[in-house]
DNA sequence: GCATAATTCGTTTTT
DNA sequence: CGAATTATGC
């Protein structure tokens, strides 16, 4: 795990070019015209169309390895975006080699969101908040959006909260901001009172000084343009830009940067985006292909270079391919010629009976390929839904195959992770309200609900932080005796270990760069200190005791997590990466069998790939048909040509006639796609299991398809689809909750109080004010008698 | 407040 | 069919 966000800080901006000099440097050698002439059209806007293998990655890496080298310009000044933190982990790599210098001195190649986090950082002020906000992954959203629904009185189980989050992630894809969200769209959740809660959302974040991911790109898009002298800087700076898999960008990631290439006339910017846009397969997520349909237009005079020549696939499985895609319609078109010259074999599809045979069967052609000296690790099997995944890893299993499985749950959603990390940032941050929320409890130390709703309201009555909340209720008598002693010893718990984290001075783990090596590093301070709030809080034992399998592992997890720690200069530093870097390296030490979805597989590429479940409803997926119709149908076929593209030599597809799904058996019909492959590079295989004359490879190549595409519109699903569309349409009579009656609301002048005044309690009744300190009141009540009570708790009597 | 039974509900996923 | 979340009883 590097450290990068903090070692980019230190001024190495010249690095790069200083050695280049030195340098005699090669690097247009080995590359084909077009991928040249992409390196060298360095002026002017360019879009370079990238098919499948065909050294995209190399090309951008040599453009900006030639941009260094030929000084125009230096590595500060160029913004090189990506999505994913391994691409541009894996570009620093690929630049540090070309010229010979570290990773060091790219300071802004990154992603779209850590590279907009660095922006925020810098202008926090400007947008309402502080430089070191927290950025909130998707559980702290949850959260926080359940108590926003839950003090709007909203019925959480009619309206759900990750309904809502789904809703607000769309309108930040989009770029949209509460108020340009439109009453339409705003009137699906919660009878019209969307776009209310999506500005208290907003409003809320900046209370909690934090940010969640779509905020990254939103609100430095409102930055830009609400400041255009800070915009301007920018475009003073970046004399460079480059965007990967521009096909994958949604509304906010073009507006962004739109704005960051307006320095210059559209038809002068030096922005080069390169994409696929046969590989787009993230519409469902607010990718818009269209950016890419769409770049000459926006940059006029763009020059287009089409990288045609595919270096990774025999002709057949490339054959295979293109004629799959051919039949989408709205494409910029590219048509691949393989470098490999091998025909190679024909892309074998075999029909079976059910999952477990297509799991026998392709565990079987493994061992196969094994026995003839293959390597696991250049063997794939790319499902299109991951329930798929089990049967093999079953079938593995007892076959004693070694494989693993790509994409499941990361190491930083993992229940434990997420707990000890809301630890540190509650130790970093006594503001972090989600943090506390998610720890308080955990392990269990006897705070249920109904002390949790008395601080929270409490808090939102006084607009505090949680921890500030309990620490004034804990010297009241509002709660019981013992949540009040356990509440005590929590935050004397944290104030101690934010004492110890205070105390250490950064200097102390500064990494001696001269030390020769061997000479053991130093533990920091603050890996330490996590080892300390783990024990301490009991959190550590807490699965110690746990019996259950996992327990084991969690244990494992959470040293993992404290010895990463070590590699950061400081506990803020840990904090940003953990949010910002949420993937885990990929353990390619074993030979194993790869198993993934055919989304994960994207940029990856196999000897021998193995996909299975080509069958109509499961790929394509009749959901995305339903909801997206002939869009979904197109984005659905590009998935299937990501699938083949990934093989090098040897491509297996499979069907089976009967599969189970929700528990129930269904006879399944063979994926149109099937259809769509050219005859003359396809093999159809028999199992031999397979029932004669009802099986896939009974119809003499002909495949037993699907019906056409328009009887897509007759599906119950789709007919489904169209209602609940018509209904979220139109507002329709607005039903009251029936729960408006009013609660006992703070008025607003609430701390107006003074002695010998008559106030009521909830709990404890009537009662008469007897001391007033700040906003804690001592009342004596008529009932419970002398009690130190909250100035929120109380009304005027 | 917490452990256990009953129920719901089923893509794809990065940051 | 099975996970994952929610209602129920102690």
């Amino acid at each position: 795990m590097p450290a990068e966000s903090q070692r980019l800080e230190r001024p190495a901006a010249g690095a790069i070019t200083s050695q280049l000099g030195r340098r005699d440097v090669d690097y247009l050698k080995g590359l084909n015209e077009e991928q040249r002439e992409a390196v060298l059209a360095t002026d002017g806007p360019l879009l370079v169309l990238a098919g499948a293998g065909t050294g995209k990655t190399r090309v951008l890496t040599t453009r900006i390895a030639h941009i260094l080298r030929t000084g125009l310009a230096r590595a500060p000044e160029i913004l090189a975006v990506t999505f994913t933190n391994k691409a541009a982990r894996e570009m620093k790599e690929r630049i540090g080699q070309l010229v010979g210098a570290s990773i060091e001195g790219m300071p802004w190649l990154g992603t779209f969101h850590s590279i907009g986090a660095r922006l925020l950082r810098r202008h926090a002020e400007l947008v309402g908040l502080k430089s070191d906000f927290t950025i909130l992954d998707t559980d702290d959203q949850i959260r926080l959006i359940k108590q926003l629904l839950d003090a709007a009185n909203i019925d959480e189980k009619r309206w759900p909260a990750r309904v809502f989050a789904g809703m607000m992630d769309n309108w930040k894809n989009r770029g949209l901001l509460p108020a340009n969200v439109s009453a339409a769209e705003a009137g699906a959740f919660a009878n019209g009172r969307a776009q209310t809660l999506y500005a208290d959302y907003q409003a809320r974040l900046k209370v909690l000084n934090a940010a969640d991911f779509g905020d990254l790109l939103l609100e430095c898009i409102r930055l830009f343009n609400q400041h255009p002298d800070v915009l301007a800087e920018y475009h003073r700076r970046f004399k460079y830009m480059l965007v990967d898999e521009y096909q994958d960008s949604n509304v906010a990631q073009y507006m962004w940067l739109r704005l960051l290439a307006q320095g210059k006339p559209a038809s002068e910017a030096n922005i080069c985006v390169v994409g696929d846009d046969d590989q787009s397969i993230y519409g469902w997520r607010g990718a818009e292909i269209d950016n890419i349909l769409r770049f000459e237009k926006d940059f006029p005079g763009a020059r287009v270079i089409r990288l045609e020549r595919n270096y990774r696939s025999t002709s057949n499985i490339l054959k295979a391919a293109s004629h799959l895609i051919a039949h989408n319609e709205s494409r910029l078109g590219k048509t691949l010629q393989t470098d490999v010259g091998e025909k190679g074999d024909l892309v074998g599809v075999t029909s079976v009976w059910d999952s477990e045979e297509e799991a026998r069967h392709i565990g079987e052609e493994i061992e196969q390929l094994q026995r003839q000296g293959e390597n696991l690790n250049s063997i794939a099997i790319l499902v299109r839904a991951s329930y798929q995944m089990r049967e093999f890893e079953e079938r593995f299993l007892t076959l004693g195959l070694n494989y693993r499985v790509i994409g499941g749950p990361r190491f930083y959603e993992r229940r434990e992770i997420r707990d000890a990390l809301a630890y540190l940032r509650l130790v970093w941050n006594p503001n972090d309200d989600l943090a506390f929320d998610r720890i308080v409890n955990v392990p269990k130390r006897g705070l249920g609900d109904s002390t949790l709703r008395l601080v929270h309201e409490a808090a939102r009555h006084q607009s505090t932080s949680l921890t500030d909340t309990v620490r004034m209720l804990v010297q009241t008598e509002e709660l019981k005796p013992k949540q009040r002693a356990t509440l005590r010893q929590l935050i004397d718990q944290f104030d101690d270990w934010r004492r110890r984290a205070k105390a250490q001075p950064y200097g102390m783990m500064e990494v001696d760069e001269d030390a020769p090596p061997g000479v053991i590093r130093r533990t920091p301070w603050h890996a330490d200190l996590a080892r300390q709030v783990l024990d301490e809080s009991g959190y550590t034992e807490m699965w110690q005791n746990d019996k259950s399998a996992e327990a084991e592992g969690r244990l494992e997890n959470l040293k993992e997590l404290v010895n990463s720690m070590e590699e950061f200069d400081s506990l803020g530093g840990f904090l940003e990466h953990v949010s910002l870097v949420m993937d885990r390296d990929t353990g390619e030490a074993e030979d194993a069998v790869s198993i993934m979805t055919l989304h994960s597989a994207k940029g990856l590429e196999f000897d021998t790939v193995f996909l299975p479940g080509w069958e109509e409803g499961l790929f394509p997926s009749q959901r995305t048909l339903d909801e997206s119709g002939r869009a979904g149908l197109e984005e659905e076929r590009r998935l299937a040509y990501v699938g083949l593209t990934r093989a090098r030599k040897r491509l297996r597809l499979s069907l089976a006639q009967n599969r189970r799904i929700h528990g129930l058996w269904q006879s399944a019909i063979p994926s149109r796609f099937l259809d769509e492959l050219p005859a003359e590079a396809v093999e159809v295989k028999d199992t031999g299991s397979a029932y004669g004359g009802y099986g896939y490879g009974g119809r003499a190549g002909r495949f037993n398809v699907a019906d056409p595409f328009d009887s897509v519109y007759e599906t119950p699903g789709w007919r489904r689809a169209q209602a609940q569309h018509q209904s979220r349409r139109s507002p329709g009579p607005v039903t009251i909750d029936g729960d408006l009656v009013a609660r006992s609301v703070d008025d607003g002048r609430g701390s107006k109080y003074g002695v010998g005044d008559r106030v009521f309690h909830l709990k404890f009744g009537y009662g008469r004010i007897e001391a007033l300190e700040g906003n804690k009141l001592t009342i004596e009540f008529e009932k419970a008698g002398r009690k130190k009570v909250l100035d929120s708790f109380v009304q005027k009597g």
